[in-house]
DNA sequence: GAACTTTTAGT
DNA sequence: CTAAAAGTT
């Protein structure tokens, strides 16, 4: 038996259901835990809106870790050194972590591995982050998926583990005080939003399974509705495992048979995330390399005015700036919105995904390495799935089918507030009268769309469509 | 059983 | 169009 075990904690901020965690309370008679606010080269620092989510995290981690026994110490620097140095100081013998998917991530983390096994310390790694890990599930002639219906009939069919109790610690110290730097104005006005950590996650689970499940795909797609399960940020910084909510959604299946249909959607939306991660595990740098090769030859628009525009909600297409401020406001932007800001960006405005990505990188609390890259080229029609046709979206359109009142875009543009339903989503198309009575000058008090939906389409399908081949 | 061909679907 | 499975040699 090792005495000194060390837990590295990564995408994984919760004491349920952490096997690493779990393994070292197992086997080592003295647990620390550390976090490293990473600053290798080779590894995408974490957005703006995440690191002030994670900096809540840490401090709830570590009061849940002191009732075990465990002292979390937090460090800012390059993880390499930061975990060497640490084992070193404190004669860790045995090192525990959750695996990560990303490329950089798995050769920094195998580097990591070797360096500390030649010290004579013993690393052992496990999944906490997915349903299954990438290399288990395989098309029938070995390969990895690219397309998503195939995929999730192989995974729900599998024997998804059930979830591991919560360790038991070893007694009870004092939470350590942990020293971070504070967050931007615009990153500390958006957590208010939020209710961050584990029990945090836990509750939101079961409140959604009581109320929401039910309604489930009924407003799933609705924005200004409350309809989705809300758990994207607790899933990045693993404050709940998909396996948790896995199992927890097939305990009510079982008990409310009716639910049978919602729970499966639900559960197949959950299975998007571990495609997403099947992808960046599979496939060579996602955020930085479109999945369908000829894509890298496509001219992408230097168009900084309107790459601005669309950042601040102020493209003039009232669901995509709705969708941008709910962005900027919350850190968190409705699932069917994101598709569609995603498709202007990339098709009609013809600005480069990679730019939007980042945007969203930056921004969004549960922007994380695998759904927002894969998520972001399937909507450009660069991902795995190459479609014959491409998915441009038409915001008006959308907007008339999933927020038919305008109630979403009443409610994040208020310079529309008073706009007739009709025209919600193209005050462009109204008379002059109409805009007038409701308080609106086009260009002045809203702008006027910066892009024409019609001509802009046709020329992103000629710009992306045929041609272009290597 | 591998290699090739056809069918079906793509959130 | 391509991906994946099913069918065929």
């Amino acid at each position: 038996m090792s005495h000194s075990g060390l837990v590295w904690f990564r995408d994984d901020l919760r004491t349920s259901d952490n096997p690493a965690l779990w393994a070292a309370l197992e086997k080592c008679d003295d647990v620390r835990a550390i976090y490293i606010i990473e600053a290798d080269a080779n590894l995408r620092p974490m957005g703006g809106a995440a690191l002030a989510w994670l900096k809540e995290s840490l401090k709830l981690l570590s009061k849940d870790l002191a009732r075990l026994g465990v002292a979390l110490d937090v460090f800012n620097g390059e993880s390499a050194e930061a975990v060497a140095a640490y084992t070193q100081e404190h004669s860790v013998e045995a090192v525990f972590w959750n695996r990560r998917y990303g490329p950089a991530e798995r050769d920094h983390d195998a580097a990591i591995k070797k360096s500390l096994s030649g010290l004579g310390v013993a690393v052992s790694s496990f999944n906490a982050s997915l349903l299954m890990e990438p290399w288990e599930i395989k098309t029938k002639s070995g390969t990895s998926f690219s397309v998503f219906t195939p995929f999730w009939k192989n995974l729900r069919g599998q024997n998804i583990a059930f979830p591991i109790n919560p360790p038991k610690g070893h007694g009870r110290i004092k939470a350590e005080d942990i020293e971070l730097e504070p967050h931007p104005d615009w990153a500390d006005r958006l957590l208010g939003n939020w209710k961050i950590g584990e029990t945090a996650a836990h509750d939101k689970l079961a409140g959604f399974l009581e109320q929401g499940l039910r309604t489930y795909q009924k407003k799933r797609d609705l924005p200004s509705e409350d309809g989705t399960s809300g758990l994207s940020p607790h899933l990045r910084f693993g404050e709940i495992g998909p396996r948790q909510i896995w199992h927890a959604v097939q305990h009510i299946i079982e008990a409310k048979h009716s639910l049978a249909d919602e729970g499966q959607k639900f559960l197949s939306e959950l299975a998007w995330r571990d495609f997403s991660y099947h992808l960046l595990y599979h496939r060579d740098d996602i955020a930085a390399k479109p999945m369908q090769a000829r894509f890298s030859e496509i001219e992408w628009r230097n168009a900084p005015k309107s790459l601005e525009a669309w950042q601040k909600g102020q493209t003039g297409i009232p669901i995509i700036d709705a969708g941008m401020r709910q962005l900027w406001a919350t850190g968190w932007m409705h699932n069917r919105v994101r598709m569609l800001t995603a498709s202007l960006l990339s098709q009609n405005l013809l600005i480069d995904w990679r730019k939007g990505e980042a945007w969203f990188w930056d921004t969004l609390v549960d922007a994380d390495p695998a759904n927002n890259p894969a998520s972001w080229q399937w909507v450009a029609g660069c991902g795995a799935d190459a479609a014959p046709y491409f998915r441009i979206f038409n915001p008006v359109t959308q907007g008339q089918k999933f927020d038919p009142d305008g109630a979403y875009v009443r409610r994040w543009v208020p310079e529309l507030q008073k706009l007739d339903a009709k025209y919600i989503h193209n005050p462009w198309d109204a008379r002059d009268d109409v805009l007038e009575k409701a308080g609106i000058n086009l260009g002045k008090s809203y702008p006027k769309p910066i892009v024409d939906l019609k001509s802009s389409r046709e020329r992103a399908l000629e710009a992306l469509g045929t041609r272009t081949r290597a």
